[in-house]
This record gives structure tokens, sequence and C-alpha cells, in this order.
DNA sequence: GTCTATACTCAGATAGAC
DNA sequence: GTCTATCTGAGTATAGAC
């Protein structure tokens, strides 16, 4: 429905959604301000409320729910496309969970929110998304040739390597172990 | 020296940080409170003061304290006493490791300080644990007969593994992949 | 739809009695 | 050393003009 009479939004839906993910994925739930998240977002913190009336638990909602749409569409959809050969699609899927993350220089939302008061409130989503990822990893080991069994356990490995790399990588502050762990999930997935 | 003129701590020291880092490792520093804090250390706020005049930013570099002299003495320590064989030592910290975080329920401290703020007030004090965890497993991975290169590797396997499903396992709100991860890991040194 | 101004709560931190 | 009581600021959230 167009409602002509309505201002214009100062802001797009998914450019607001992104600045908000970048402050919470860098700063955790707790961590956020709603002045941090009005800063990011261009927006004043009354018009942020008006987007989202239920305020910072609604705004992060939101925000898990756009993480979830960018796994299914370059992470899960990508790995199950049967268009594809299965080795194209891990290469591509590896590149942009390289560019997700910056090379290994941002942190991983979920992880962001994994805190108590997040998983509490968050826990769902959460899961939801993590399920994705693996069931993603899952199909294409399969394609690949391996057995279901495998391919389940490659999946898990591959979702607890990019997560721990993230981690070391924040402890060490170096991303030399994130560029490696990619590397080697290429590897993971060569018949021996 | 023996001041017999104090009044008794009502806490130990020991039994105090303990308090404060299971605080600390399931809410992170924001997300932590100096009420939270008290609570769980049986202290009222003014009392946590006297202890840590620099408040909650001493208690949380207190508690790094605490956490870097655990992995010194159940991880590092082990890991390097050559009076026992190697593979004792690996199946001994491992144990240690998977009491530390209670069968994967529990955070890992290094982990929940690892957000924008905490990296930016405890960087180093994180930094210095994760690599004397690395060194650690470095030695090990030299004794039982790996080159540097394979050993440094795997043992940066091991951290990253550690840290990625303790994630994992809190996103998915089970245990079993940290168990899993654990075996691997034992796996991960035998000669192939 | 966005803004400025403001209400209210809880955080971190301190004062001073015991 | 520990406590109760209190101060001050930052946090979330709302009111109402434009």
């Amino acid at each position: 429905m167009y409602l002509c009479a309505m201002r214009p939004q100062k802001v797009e839906d998914k450019v607001l959604l992104q600045g908000l993910m970048s402050v919470l994925r860098s700063k955790g739930y707790d961590g956020a301000s709603l002045n941090d998240l009005a800063a990011s977002s261009g927006l004043q913190k009354a018009s942020l409320y008006h987007r989202f009336p239920g305020g910072k638990k609604e705004i992060t909602a939101a925000v898990l729910q756009f993480a979830n749409e960018w796994v299914q569409k370059h992470v899960y959809t990508p790995l199950t496309d049967e268009t594809i050969t299965p080795s194209k699609r891990l290469t591509q899927v590896l590149a942009n969970i390289d560019a997700l993350y910056a090379g290994g220089e941002d942190a991983c939302i979920l992880r962001a929110l994994s805190m108590d008061s997040g998983i509490e409130l968050f826990g769902s989503q959460i899961k939801e998304s993590m399920q994705l990822w693996i069931d993603g990893f899952t199909t294409v080991g399969e394609a690949l040739g391996f057995t279901k069994k495998e391919a389940q356990s490659k999946a898990h490995q591959v979702l607890i390597s990019v997560q721990g790399s993230l981690v070391v990588c924040k402890g060490l502050n170096s991303r030399v172990l994130f560029e490696s762990t990619l590397k080697s999930i290429k590897n993971m997935y060569k018949k021996g």
C-alpha cells in the first residue's frame, strides 16, 4: 500500500539495519546503547522508537532477522543450488563469508548476542540461523559425495572453526588465523 | 605481614574472584552490573570498592589475572611438564578444560570480554592468556614428535575449536559439540 | 517521519557509621 | 573490612512540536 501523504523515510530500511547491526555485532546487546544505535543509523533516538516501537529488543530482533536473511541468501541458498557444481558452491560461499566478516576483522552478530541477556531474549533466532548454516554445509557435503554423517560432522566443524577463529582473531588482534581457517575448510572437503 | 588488628575478610580472595568471574563470563563486561557482582560475591557494593578501589575495571582486571593463573596452572604447566609422557599431559589438560567449561555449559571469560569495550580495556591480558594456551599446546605437539610448524598449527586449531564449540553450544543450546570437539582434539594428536 | 526536550530508572561510584 | 545511605550520570523510553 502506497501512502503518499507520509513523510519520506530519511534512511532506507536496509541501510538502517546495516548500521544497527554494525553496532550490535561489535558492542553486543548490553554494550550497545540507544545513543550508539542512533548515531550509527543517522536518526535520533526518538525516530528509532518510531521505527521500532519495542525499543532495543525490537531493534535487535529485526537485526537478527536481517542476519538470518543474509545467511539464507549468501550461505544456505547457494550451497543447495543444484544448478551449480558443489565445489563451486563451496568456493562462492566461503568468499561470501570472508566478506561478511571482513577477513576476520568484524565480529559475528550471533556470537555477539550469545551472552546471557541475548540468549534469554533471542535464543531461538540465534539457534535458527546457526541451524540454517549447518544445514547448508551438510547439503553441500553430501553433494560432494560424503555420507550424511560425515557431511553433518564437517558442517559442524565449519561453523565451529569460523566462530572460533573470529574469537581468537579478536583476542590475538590478528586476522591470519581467520584466513587460514577458511583455507582449511576448503581442504576439509577434498576427498581423501 | 600479619595485621591482627584488621577486621577479618568476610570472603576469601579466591572465593571472591571465582564468584566475580562466574558473573563476568556469563554476562560480559557491559552486562555485569555492580549489583550482580556484589550479589555473586556475598559482599555489598561498597565492600567491593574497598577491595577493588578501581571499581569494575579493576575487578575485571583481577578476574583476568586469576584466569591467566588458571591457564598457567592447568594448561601451560602440565603441558610442558617433562616428567610426564606427552600423551598423558594431553589427556590431563583436556580433562581440566572439560571441567573449566563444565562440559560446554559455561562460557569462556576471554570470549566474554572480547567485545569492543572489553578489548579496549583488557586486550593485552586477553592476548596474553590465549598466547599462553597456544604455547602450551605447541610444546606438547613438539614433544609428541610433530614439527614446530605442525605443532603451532595444531595448537591454534585447539584454541579455535574450543572457543568455537563453546559459541556454537551456546547458540544451539546443546553440549554435544563441545564433547565431540574435545575428542577430536585428542585424535588430532595421533600420528598418522 | 523526524525532531528537541524531558521523565524516569538503574548504573557506577562515594561518604561516613560501625 | 563491611555496611547503609546517598550522589551523579548514563541508560531506556516518552511527549509533543514540526
